[in-house]
DNA sequence: ACGGATGCTGCAAAGGATTGCAGTCGCCAC
DNA sequence: GTGGCGACTGCAATCCTTTGCAGCATCCGT
């Protein structure tokens, strides 16, 4: 039923091969020609067969986004830049979430590697020796992780741990408490570095505290023991981590910031809505997934492994200074 | 590289046409030759090239799914849920954002069905002109919207105000305010049709506030006019709007639920974390998502637009009861 | 006037899978 | 013995687009 290069041949009086010429490499054909094809494309509504053109060039026009979580509103953050910019370049998004299981995302990538030019994989939650492999057989950019040759981007975890444990100090704060993420997060490993650079740097003391769930509930179970650590402030894995603090603090009725300081990581929207709302370090999420995309499209024009060297972008992340943090209380 | 069709019939002795048919009705070939097959395409790692397959039958295996914006908790939920449904019958998911954008929504919605089999649109913001032409040139299902002759699942939102009216009334609130959202909005109009007539069964009385963004911006506008109604429980659009109802009347000294009650709608994962959390109506979001491709993989099989007649899931909602409400106080 | 370069266009061959049609073979029944 | 049926399998066309190569003018330089 849709027009095809035929249909617009026919009534530009052109042979197909001209109507693809004049769309793909305009300078190719006469002038007038590509007015009379454009012409005809315009009245036909004429768009190339997807499939047709996949089948014969070999690429799919369609890219895979690869996140643990949908629902986290992170990753939906990541998501929606990626989308946003994939748009630009006429290039569509195959979204698949993995339900944080490690496992399902092996299969997973493996089945939605056949159907897309590149993959973006956010966080993922695979072993490196998994994640080696893939990145072996198909065109993938990470996000929030770094693996050995392979392009992607992310945070300046060290920085922006500095940027809280600056904020901290100066509040008074000496001995600071950290609840850190999964053990396999590749994060939580990097911001704990940064934090404890950073405190070391001021000469202040770090308090580390288990390996709790990224979650609200990682966070309630997490207070009791940051209250245990005698620190007078807290740096959370991240903000869902910070807001189920601050519950648990408030349940048992510890103020903050009057008692404790909380500091999260990420800057949710609902780091803004929480009582009381979260100082907390932002980092540029949908940003981090334009960027995934502008080098997975790089890669794919050079698919040249050698010139994969560099293509690592790092973003840096913001304080923001809100209610969860105030000054130290009087010994 | 990958594997062809031809390099399976080659190693298992047979013609593709065997393969194909080995593989898509495995009936119609023999036992013996049909082990043959699964063993070469076993060894071979074959999987069809779903361009070629797509040029032929037409079909392309994807869906599309369009939101508003995907940052917004209600709509990731319901993203994840078309995505695990979608994959467990094989087929892709494109989803585009179209950040509230009505007039990018027409066209967004246009290029994406080029390349898919059919579209899931959650919560359209276009006018129904423009949604009906859709539908009219490509399969389409709905999401939380209705539109003549095009199925799509939508919430019981006569219910679920019934449960909120029904639990405000017998904390002995006899004055309700209603904060509304956009009023393009299909559901605000019949959420408020639906706690108008619970209303008026209870023999309780409707404050009507104007029409406020879904955000938690729109609640914080909205608060001081749903106080100013001397309404003493509130019913919100969306729980986004009920946690800035909270955030403003918390600002102002106001107690929830000592002074006024709130419910919200949706339960969404902030809502728990809200201080006080809320109660709210718990729509199935993930599942809306999981019923619409399986309404739209109906259509895909059978589309006589008649037999579309009837294929309208409705879901309902739960009340959940939080720290929000409580008894209405002495007047 | 002629060789050759230049600019543009068409021919035809892919690319991988599906499917209507026709062919082969074995077997049964008459 | 032959006609015919049934169960499989293969041939070849088809889906639509891209692209290497060849062809055709035109025009320039000598």
């Amino acid at each position: 039923m849709p027009a095809t290069i035929r249909d617009v041949a026919r009534l530009a009086g052109v042979s197909p091969s001209t109507v693809s010429r004049a769309l793909s490499m305009p300078e190719m054909v006469n002038a007038a020609t590509r007015a009379r094809v454009t012409a005809a494309v315009e009245q036909l509504g004429y768009q190339p067969n997807r499939a047709a053109r996949g089948l014969i060039t070999g690429r799919t026009g369609n890219i895979g986004l690869v996140v643990p979580d949908l629902a986290n509103p992170f990753f939906a953050s990541v998501a929606k830049g990626v989308q946003a910019r994939a748009r630009r370049y006429d290039v569509a998004v195959f979204v698949a979430d993995t339900d944080e299981d490690a496992a399902a995302e092996v299969g997973l990538v493996r089945a939605l590697a056949k159907q897309v030019d590149g993959l973006i994989l956010c966080s993922p939650r695979a072993g490196d020796a998994d994640l080696s492999a893939i990145a072996q057989e198909t065109n993938v950019v990470l996000v929030n992780r770094t693996a050995e040759g392979v392009p992607g981007v992310i945070y300046d975890n060290e920085g922006g741990m500095q940027q809280a444990v600056a904020h901290l100090v100066a509040l008074g704060h000496r001995r600071i408490a950290w609840v850190g993420g999964p053990v396999t997060s590749w994060s939580t490993q990097h911001r704990s570095i940064g934090l404890s650079n950073a405190l070391y740097a001021h000469g202040a003391e770090l308090a580390r505290v288990g390996s709790f769930a990224p979650t609200y509930e990682g966070g309630i179970a997490a207070a009791d023991q940051a209250v245990a650590t005698g620190a007078t402030a807290v740096v959370a894995y991240n903000d869902l981590v910070a807001i189920g603090l601050l519950a648990r603090l408030h349940a048992r009725g510890i103020s903050v910031p009057g008692d404790l300081s909380v500091v999260g990581i990420d800057d949710i929207a609902m780091s803004r809505m929480a009582r009381p709302s979260l100082t907390t370090v932002r980092l540029p999420k949908q940003e981090a997934g334009r960027i995934a995309v502008e080098l997975l499209l790089a890669v794919l024009d050079d698919p040249d492994p050698d010139s994969a060297v560099g293509t690592r972008g790092t973003l840096h992340g913001e304080l923001i200074v809100r209610e969860s943090s105030g000054p130290a209380p009087h010994a």
